[in-house]
RNA sequence: GGCGGCAUAGCCAAGUGGUAAGGCAUCGGUCUGCAAAACCGACACUCUCCGGUUCAAAUCCGGAUGCCGCCUCCA
């Protein structure tokens, strides 16, 4: 099996193959711990959640490293505000993170490093870069000398002399040139501090990875990941760095995902559309979220609203239906091993051309739909080989569920579920909808139709929606 | 000003040379006292437009139009 990724660096699709065969290592930046994480995050954490499930899955040693940024002037700024320290704030939203991922059912790293924890590595890398004559100080700052990189803009595709041209920030005027940047920053009153050969201070924003990806994954690694938007300038800096200092090859694939829009607008903090996840969660569970987010190719933009979050809702519904179905029809039947040929490999042909989920879960609907037409076509039928196959479907369900982070409850447990949350999302007086229904039910006792079907429009006016089941009638919100 | 991306049915979306996956919605059917849910079936002679390359293009090249992102903290 070979594994194409479109690599950032090259613009192109390129054959995985990893420094060391059997091996990946894998670092994708998280986030820096200021606040709530919103859907954008997630799209993030969720896809290379799912790389990483995938690579496992093909038999890869995979060693997956995020960082948490934990000292940064976003956390400062938002520590004296509240009049609490940075790490507490770092604290809360790290704990905060891993709820909402966790919740998101995402499959921890083998390392989740803080920089504050790293002091020491990044030291260690700005003082190399000092002493090859590619960073300098001034007043207790330590800036990179990017002119001293000649591949600087490789990875965005920029060059100096085009970007000077559009620079409108205030360019700190000690710097040789108005694109070098931070290492580290001098210590000033009422921020964290550490000691250091340059004095005392904070490391800049890049240095972390560099230092944290160098410390887990050695000075050359498989893939980097992260958000489109930290190509420039994080990871175009995080290369000068580490290439600098260490005159090997980073990473050898860059991965970016896209971002997610709200309502076809772009997410930002002054329009105030920002989706918090655990907001999302109250409405929606979290494997369609999932199922949502994954749907789109991980390089394409996203449109996240409440239709196309329903739609995703309502797919993962068709799905687990599916699954009960067959579990159902399986249930007698002895438990075969055997790998169903084609719905897997189909799957996995997806995967290997550059994660492409979307097409993925498109083979699975489809594996959905065919199982229904032979449940359909073989309703009394319970023979051997026909039992056989439903096993084998199922097995495949369940291993590609396994990649996506999907099918993690039973079906009745995921049923139960929703039911849970459309009942608490929705604003009813259910104690009168019960009574209701409890008067329909004398009335169809009764066969007096006309009355029940009065009560029946009743309570459709009240956007409440029927299911008349053997065991009784369930009531839901009409889905909007 | 520089760099990059995208334009596929009512909507979402996959598809980088071989004759348009999948989902949602809609319509028809099975089921039902009637419904709902579930399932089955139907649903793009065509991929923004114009030109070119090719036996063959949604897919490659050139141009036009429209939308978006990055160049500043940002997943």
């Amino acid at each position: 099996m070979t594994i194409r990724i479109f690599n950032s660096l090259t613009r192109k699709k390129e054959i995985f193959e990893p420094v060391q065969p059997g091996k990946v290592g894998m670092y994708v930046c998280g986030p820096t711990v200021y606040d709530s994480c919103h859907i954008g995050h997630a799209r993030s954490v969720v896809v290379f959640d799912v790389i990483a499930r995938y690579l496992k899955d093909q038999g890869y040693e995979v060693t997956y490293v995020r960082n948490f940024t934990d000292v940064d002037d976003k956390i400062i700024q938002r520590a004296n505000q509240l009049g609490v320290s940075s790490k507490a704030i770092a604290e809360k939203y790290i704990q905060e993170f891993n709820e909402d991922m966790g919740a998101l059912h995402v499959q921890r790293p083998n390392h989740e490093p803080k920089a504050t924890e790293h002091i020491a590595d990044i030291i260690q890398v700005i003082t190399k870069l000092i002493h090859k004559g590619l960073a300098y100080t001034i007043d207790g700052d330590v800036f990179f000398r990017i002119t001293a990189f000649e591949q600087y803009g490789k990875l965005s595709g920029r060059r100096l002399e085009d970007m000077e041209a559009g620079a409108r920030i205030d360019v700190d005027k000690r710097k040789e040139n108005p694109f070098d940047f931070a290492l580290w920053k001098s210590a000033k009153p009422g921020e964290p501090a550490w000691e250091s050969p340059f004095g005392p201070g904070r490391p800049g924003w890049h240095i972390e990875c560099s230092a944290m990806s160098m410390r887990f994954l050695g000075e050359t690694f498989d893939i980097h990941g992260g958000g489109k938007d930290l190509i420039f300038p994080h990871h175009e800096n995080e290369i000068a760095q580490s290439e600098a200092a260490h005159a090997k090859p980073f990473a050898k694939y860059w991965v970016h995902n896209g971002f997610v829009n709200i309502n076809q607008e772009k997410m930002s903090k002054s329009l105030g559309n920002f989706k918090i996840i655990r907001d999302v969660l109250k409405d929606f569970h979290p494997e369609a979220v999932r199922l949502f987010l994954l749907s789109h190719h991980y390089r394409n933009p996203i449109d996240f609203s409440d239709k196309t979050m329903a739609e995703a809702s309502s797919g993962l519904d068709k799905l687990y239906n599916a699954l009960e179905r067959l579990d159902q029809a399986a249930a007698a039947v002895p438990d075969d091993k055997r790998p169903n040929p084609g719905v897997w490999e189909k799957f996995q042909e997806a995967m290997d051309d550059d994660f492409n989920t979307a097409k993925g879960i498109g083979i699975l609907f489809e594996t959905v739909h065919q199982i229904n037409r032979f449940l359909e076509a073989h309703k009394e039928a319970d023979a051997g080989d026909v039992s056989f196959s439903l096993n084998a479907m199922r097995t495949d369900l369940l291993r590609i569920g396994g990649i996506l982070g999907i099918f993690a409850e039973s079906p009745q447990d995921y049923f139960a579920k929703q039911k849970t949350l459309a009942a608490q999302t929705a604003d009813v007086d259910s104690q009168r909808i019960e009574q209701l229904i409890k008067d329909r039910a004398e009335a169809r006792k009764t066969k007096n139709w006309s009355l029940a079907d009065r009560i029946r429009a009743e309570l459709t006016a009240m956007h409440i929606v029927l299911e008349d089941r053997p065991e009784g009638t369930l009531w839901r919100i009409e889905k909007p």
